[in-house]
DNA sequence: CCTACCGATCGGTAGG
DNA sequence: CCTACCGATCGGTAGG
């Protein structure tokens, strides 16, 4: 007796959307095409799912879960702000190389989640933001940090964190991490 | 007796276009939509212009020669790498704060462009990309620069200077520039 | 999980 | 620049 094949067959159909959204963006993915990549006829795929809009949801709000976790987790440690942003750069790659696909589309097709999602997302983010924020200014405070706006510095390192994402797959991980502190902590 | 009218008109929808395509994305701006921004019927539009992808291609590939004009202007002069690299920062801020619609579509919204345009703009790019790498290069031969991978590192400080061009309008200009300045040459 | 199908919306054209 | 309209494609449902 199996039991719930379904979550697998989910799970399945999820991944295959991921790899879709990622390489040709949420509108330009079509369910009849997530369902032939999974070898379903497309209506075949709504007993697994209710909308298209529930599989750009799921991988979104995954995603932001990992990130919630892991700043949670590395904000509660005794230690420095500037060891603090050192496992932000781990975590950021942590999620980025465990999914490429969910790390894209988390950060390009967002936007295209429905309401109610896109709220509880956007406090997801904003929840997030403000720790990272915190441990910058803590930096600063210290004196550890020199920047000068931490708004505008939070934007820059975060966008940094997510750089290109999209040739992740051209690099290895240790060779990104190691640029990526150097850059961070002692510029060009 | 007025001369070239539709010149004026066809601008005026590319810009509307652009305002739309960087809120809702390409895919999910419809002819209908940019039409009624501008106060014409749907159909009215293509008395100005050809397809609804002539309105991206003409948003992209400005912008793109508009990088490649300004980058081909600095490489020419007879000035150290570091200055180069502060020249660039200033470039990519001129394009984004100029249009800030048109930039963020020519970041978010190229890979949209139908061929031939996709490989034109490309290739515009993949120029642009080498012209920037060499300066980069150039500067670690003068051991200015102490970056580990040159490939790694113009990919981080691209998208650096990409930033979250979203949130522009939330900053000053020369606020940006000292931040980005600073986290690229100095570090957090 | 399939066959059959639907209403809505899309980019674009014909003709004036 | 408008009215009228078209074929294609979309997300999704009915019913088995």
């Amino acid at each position: 007796m199996r039991i719930k094949p379904k979550i697998d067959r989910k799970r399945i159909i999820i991944m295959a959307a991921a790899d879709l959204f990622r390489e040709k963006g949420y509108n330009a993915s079509s369910v009849r095409d997530i369902a032939a990549m999974v070898g379903l006829e497309p209506s075949s795929i709504y007993s697994h799912i209710k909308s298209k809009e529930e599989l750009l949801a799921e991988i979104c709000l995954e995603t932001a879960n990992k990130f919630m976790l892991g700043i949670n987790i590395i904000s509660k440690q005794d230690i420095s702000a500037k060891k603090m942003l050192k496992l932000l750069v781990s975590l950021h790659l942590d999620i980025a190389f465990e999914n490429p696909s969910f790390a894209i589309v988390y950060i390009d097709e967002w936007r295209y989640l429905p309401e109610p999602i896109l709220s509880e997302f956007l406090n997801l983010r904003k929840d997030y933001d403000k720790k990272f924020k915190k441990i910058l200014t803590d930096g600063k405070s210290d004196g550890k940090f020199s920047f000068l706006n931490s708004d505008i510095a939070f934007n820059i390192i975060i966008k940094t964190l997510n750089w290109s994402f999209t040739n992740l797959k051209k690099f290895r991980r240790e060779e990104v991490e190691e640029e990526l502190n150097h850059l961070i902590f002692n510029g060009i």
